[in-house]
RNA sequence: GCGCCUGUAGCUCAGGGGAUAGAGCAACGGAUUCCUAAUCCGUGUGCCGCAGGUUCGAUUCCUGCCAGGCGCACCA
């Protein structure tokens, strides 16, 4: 689509005295397939010419009749429009032997050219069971990582556990009053969260619990003996069962640097700021007055002593652009902390660091239930875990159902289940709310990952029927790809590289999400009016060689998903 | 009170200065001697929250208002 564009460019820049790339800007696609497949709008020459757009379009069309192009078969005008139209034959060999050649590869670019992207995802908190909440950061991050991979930047997982702060004051202390060691080794997490509650129960009632929690992490930031105790074991207790859900999820971290990793570091923070003259005191505290950049001031040690979560949140910034040099730093955190970044951002500008502009902020909305958010504190929340074997179980049962021959099911059914879950939350604009519904979750049909896989497993199935010999090349064969359905899916698969570009740079993975949908769409109505297998010899090359292409879009794509394209399901 | 985000079909949501605003779900009707019917084909639905403004043209950009969500000094 790039070259029809830039041989359109380069045909029509010289009659309407327009840069080729001004031309190439000027480009949108028809609402419809009969208008063609790009479209120049005459508008913007009206005024210059003097003439009504659609006389322009007229003039125009007649002047480029006598032009050849190797993508564009013609350029017809209507209304205001000059319309477009590929030629089917060579876009057809050119688009699907690029896929061909470049196989799994296809779609990638090399547009970030090795430079370092850190993206901070995942997070949780530990002595928090891992919730659905948490399941949004932890899937977009990852397809981001992986989309900014191909495009060619070194992405570097970094998962920021929260593994400090007051809240492990408050576990110690229900720990102390309440704890029970054998519980809390048979079920760790649950059992961490279980006294998390409890805690916040009985602080409503005696406020005096929250003093002695602060006193609790106090001691800890003093590295006093006890509390590093208490917090190296619900710390490990918590990360072993964090390892379980992102083996499922088949994710990896480069760096599991948790907030405590940046302790040693606070003080360095604290005398910058000082020595810049950007901190003061105030009430005993220590504070970043941000008013005259319209934001409300932020605390970067309370009068205690302790610290706050920005302080080890500017370490952690600094400490990445020392060790990464990043071109660009991301942190996919949800939007109710968007004011929080603002002031991460803007503190990082005032201590002089040029590299806060490349610190970019990736929010999204909240996961709620019908009837208000979702709580941790009190207890109102989802598990994440629940939710993916209740999917996987589901997919299971599917498969018993309607493929009962299948030899690995629970592959297909862990790719399904698992697939449905992340889908559900990629496919949809990040910066949504989503109201939680089980009845949502565990539906297959319809704008979904099984519905993708669905198309995946399809090709699979033609292509291991199919004689092995398809597999060569033939430009001849692809010739022969002229039905309406065909073409459409050819011009599908020849978005894959723009998506890719546009989820990255939008950091919305939702963009790729929608459009492995059309392409298993244009693939079903394909295998609806088109016969693979028997369709005659040359004929069915070809089509061998188009759903070859569609199936590697598929697996490529959804690859970037984190979701798993089984061959069979 | 101030700030940020969202408002599109009955429901869930795409789209986004330009040609008649699209999908899925739900409802109804149809397709399987043929490559997996988790599929496909057909039928109906819209003051694109409201009011102004910019523009040749606004659902899209700007301002105000309304509704919902989320934040705003010792949590993360």
């Amino acid at each position: 689509m790039q070259k029809l564009k830039e041989e359109i460019g380069q045909v029509l820049a010289p009659l309407v005295d327009l840069d080729p790339s001004e031309v190439i800007n000027l480009l949108e696609v028809p609402p419809e397939p009969e208008f063609g497949d790009l479209a120049f709008p005459c508008y913007v020459l009206s005024k210059k010419l003097k003439k009504a757009p659609p006389l322009i379009a007229r003039e125009l069309s007649e002047k480029l009749a006598d032009e050849e192009g190797h993508f564009w078969g013609k350029a017809e005008p209507r209304g205001p429009y000059i319309n477009f139209y590929i030629a089917p034959q060579s876009f057809s060999q050119e688009i699907l032997n690029q896929i061909w050649r470049q196989g799994s590869e296809y779609g990638h670019t090399n547009i970030g050219n090795g430079g370092n992207l850190p993206i901070d995802y995942s997070s949780p908190n530990i002595a928090k069971p891992f919730g659905v909440g948490h399941i949004r950061s932890t899937v977009i991050g990852h397809a981001l990582y992986l989309i900014y991979r191909a495009i060619g930047y070194n992405s570097i997982g970094v998962n920021h556990l929260g593994d400090w702060g007051t809240q492990f004051g408050k576990l110690i202390v229900a720990f102390e009053r309440w704890g029970d060691q054998e519980k809390l080794e048979s079920d760790p997490v649950n059992y961490l969260y279980h006294l998390y509650v409890r805690f916040h129960q009985e602080a409503d009632k005696d406020p005096a619990l929250d003093d002695e929690a602060r006193l609790w992490f106090k001691k800890l930031e003093a590295g006093e003996e006890e509390a590093t105790a208490y917090w190296k074991s619900f710390r490990q207790l918590s990360l072993d069962n964090y390892a379980v859900i992102y083996d499922l999820l088949g994710i990896k971290f480069e760096h599991f640097h948790g907030e405590s990793h940046y302790n040693e570091m606070l003080d360095d923070v604290i005398e910058l700021a000082l020595e810049k003259g950007i901190a003061k005191e105030s009430e005993g505290a220590l504070m970043v007055d941000l008013e005259p950049h319209g934001l409300p001031p932020v605390m970067l040690r309370k009068k205690d002593g302790a610290t706050l979560y920005i302080t080890r949140d500017l370490a952690a910034a600094i400490y990445r652009h020392e060790r990464f040099h990043f071109a660009r730093s991301l942190y996919v955190v949800g939007a109710e902390q968007t004011l929080h970044f603002q002031q991460l951002f803007k503190v990082l500008e005032l201590l002089g660091f040029e590299w806060a502009r490349n610190c970019v902020h990736v929010p999204f909305g909240l996961i709620r239930f019908k009837e208000g958010r979702m709580s941790t504190r009190a207890g109102k929340i989802i598990l994440l875990d629940e939710v993916l074997q209740r999917s996987i179980n589901l997919a299971r049962q599917i498969i018993e159902e309607k493929n009962p021959d299948l030899e690995d099911k629970e592959h297909a059914a862990r790719a399904v289940g698992i697939g449905a879950v992340r889908f559900g939350d990629l496919s949809n604009d990040r910066i949504k709310n989503i109201e939680f519904d089980w009845d949502k979750v565990l539906d297959f049909s319809g704008e979904t990952a099984a519905y993708i896989q669905y198309a995946h497993a399809r090709i699979c199935s033609i292509l291991r029927k199919a004689e092995p010999d398809y597999r060569q090349w033939d430009d001849r064969a692809v010739a022969l790809l002229t039905e309406e359905e065909e073409v459409t899916l050819i011009k599908t698969l020849a978005l894959l590289p723009d998506k890719i570009i546009a989820s990255a740079e939008n950091y919305r993975p939702s963009i790729l999400a929608r459009y492995l949908i059309d392409v298993a769409r244009e693939f079903n109505r394909f295998y609806h009016h088109c016969p693979v297998l028997n369709s005659s010899n040359d004929l069915k090359h070809g089509r061998l060689l188009l759903i070859d292409a569609a199936g590697q879009v598929i697996t490529n794509g959804l690859g970037l998903l984190g979701i798993i394209a089984p061959e069979e399901m």
